[in-house]
DNA sequence: GGTCTTGTTGCTCATCTGTCTCCCACGTCC
DNA sequence: GGACGTGGGAGACAGATGAGCAACAAGACC
């Protein structure tokens, strides 16, 4: 403790040498032309002095601090945001640079938002993440402009940024098709309320599916409830009542396929045998643990806040162009993880 | 985009005083003496230039970033980190600082922290977090010591380091408790396998609050598995095959106690009226979504992640001497949280 | 009443933080 | 006398900080 920390300068007097040097030696400057025996005492020193480098001083000189700013929705409310934050960690890692991270209420006010913004930009952060959590419309600080930024798992409302988003129509024709695959023609999907993307566009592709496979998609039974536990409950009570009772159930998320699970237990119903079920989210608490497991299709967060971080740090480093980027969202799919709550119907 | 940050210079010339009267007005600072008509003018005109400060810069000549560098096992593994970076957060933002973020995985070698440390102490972070993803015992980087630390979570191997771990003892005595409280007098123990604290504390605890009920504590039945689900349902279906079947069952989590659920079910008992059960760590997701909904007892992660980063900053600030708090732990509380899983023996 | 001293107010100058980078200097060898 | 090989000096980045300076007022003294 307390010894205080040593700079360039330390080394320099060490080795003997200028900090111009140390700095050529040490950065690797093209133009520099040092001999070999100087840069080789002038490391040798540095290492001995245990020399690390100021970054913040480095960062005022180069106009770069290697920082990432991420914005995140919830931090705590879902595994999900967990996810982003690992993907972008790692990619930004292999890439040297480092994640700031501010967490900011899914309730919070434009103004709070764009303070958070604010605070980033202080700091002069290199790019910015703006994260959600989950796949909406969202009104963005307007500060945000003033760095290269991306938006992971929601698209804008003004649109032109760029923004990765998961492809909510692809993972529920997998969801689906794995029902019709195993031989199911009577399925049902137990849908969210909510109004945001995922719900539309998760029913239109279980319509779709079923028409294309030459099944009355149009007439297709729908229940609608919270996406919750007790929502799935409710409604699988509801659709597993019918006379034309499904064999294979779509649902909404994980969550109601647990309430699903419950309902088809208290009607005597065994899964997969007398009812095949498939979710969406692989909230692996969830999906994993039910009995059996629940076939379901995984949301690609930490793809996407690997994929955005990516990206970002290529527009940061001139590699890309982001503004070509924003003209549409960049959809990154939804796999099918398969457990054991799909089988054939009897 | 693109019209360059403006600076304390640009405000300087535009109120027509020098940069040195701007940072005095700006920073409040005592013994500068200017007039308040200057001091209006500055700050208007501050204002109108939307300037805000470089980090940077400050933090390069005051020698303090206002950034706390948290290092996080398995940031996406479990939901716990996130309630540990949410506390600590909002810990931080109430005092003016931001967290900066760095995920280490559980399995990462001695040097690999050491290397995440390091980065964190190149950019001059204030003081550190350290956070695990479980209460155990860590060894811990060398150059940790370089900068005011606090343990999230584990207390180190070599001790002397500020730690904060939840309340293990205090928490399953008051699962075991809420057994008892309900009348049970035969309460059973499915605890985990692996070789942490918890395993033999709540163990301990367990014996000791049926011993001090008039219980024989010591012979009460305890079947250990591996602490996930499956373990869960193999050690209930153990233990409800006993001929003094408990009626009550204390289980070291809550997926071991949602195994315990399905091996209740199966075995046609009711949840509560035939059996009730207690869990450990209250994970929404399965906790609050089982049915019925499951008492458990809550792992302070939020308050420890809010504790640690109070009593670093206090350190930082000088308002606390962390080496004074290092010589033991500190326990905070693991309080019930009650649903529906237990009630009265038949 | 004039000048000198001392104090106060209001603000600026010079310097510092640690690093990078452009440009120049010095010696040597063809 | 250039070209080459080696290395150093002096800002600049954006702001913080304490000493110091000018201007003026009030007393003090003769």
């Amino acid at each position: 403790m307390s010894n205080k920390t040593i700079g360039i300068k330390d080394v320099a007097q060490a080795a003997g040498v200028s900090v111009t040097t140390v700095s050529h030696v040490l950065n690797d400057v093209a133009y520099a032309r040092i001999s070999p025996e100087t840069r080789d005492k002038v490391r040798s020193v540095a290492e001995q002095l245990g020399y690390g480098p100021n970054r913040l001083a480095q960062a005022l000189r180069t106009q770069r601090t290697g920082m990432l700013g991420l914005v995140s929705e919830e931090i705590a409310t879902t595994p999900h945001a967990g996810r982003i934050i690992l993907g972008a960690d790692e990619a930004a890692k292999a890439r040297g640079y480092n994640l700031m991270i501010i967490n900011t209420p899914g309730s919070a006010s434009l103004e709070s938002r764009q303070a958070d913004v604010q605070a980033l930009l202080e700091r002069r952060v290199d790019g910015i993440l703006y994260a959600t959590m989950y796949h909406r419309n969202v009104e963005l600080p307007a500060n945000l402009g003033s760095v290269p930024s991306v938006l992971v798992d929601s698209v804008a409302t003004g649109g032109n940024i760029t923004a990765v988003i998961p492809d909510e129509e692809g993972g529920a024709r997998a969801a689906v098709g794995a029902l019709l695959d195993a031989g199911h023609t009577r399925v049902g999907f137990i849908n969210n309320t909510d109004d945001v993307p995922a719900t539309h566009q998760r029913l239109a592709a279980f319509r779709a599916v079923l028409t294309e496979a030459g099944l009355d998609g149009g007439s297709a039974p729908v229940e609608s409830e919270v996406s919750e536990v007790h929502g799935g409950y409710e409604a699988a009570r509801r659709i597993l009542a019918r006379e034309d009772r499904p064999t294979g159930l779509f649902c909404y998320n994980d969550r109601m396929a647990m309430g699903a699970y419950r309902a088809a237990a208290e009607l005597g119903l065994s899964i997969p045998d007398d009812l095949s079920v498939v979710g969406f989210d692989d909230q692996e608490l969830i999906a994993a643990n039910l009995y059996p497991g629940l076939t379901t299709v995984a949301l690609p967060h930490y793809e996407m806040g690997a994929w955005a971080t990516e990206h970002l740090i290529d527009a940061i480093e001139g590699k890309a162009d982001l503004a070509s980027m924003a003209l549409q969202p960049t959809i990154l799919g939804c796999p099918l993880v398969s457990r054991e709550s799909i089988a054939a119907p009897r």
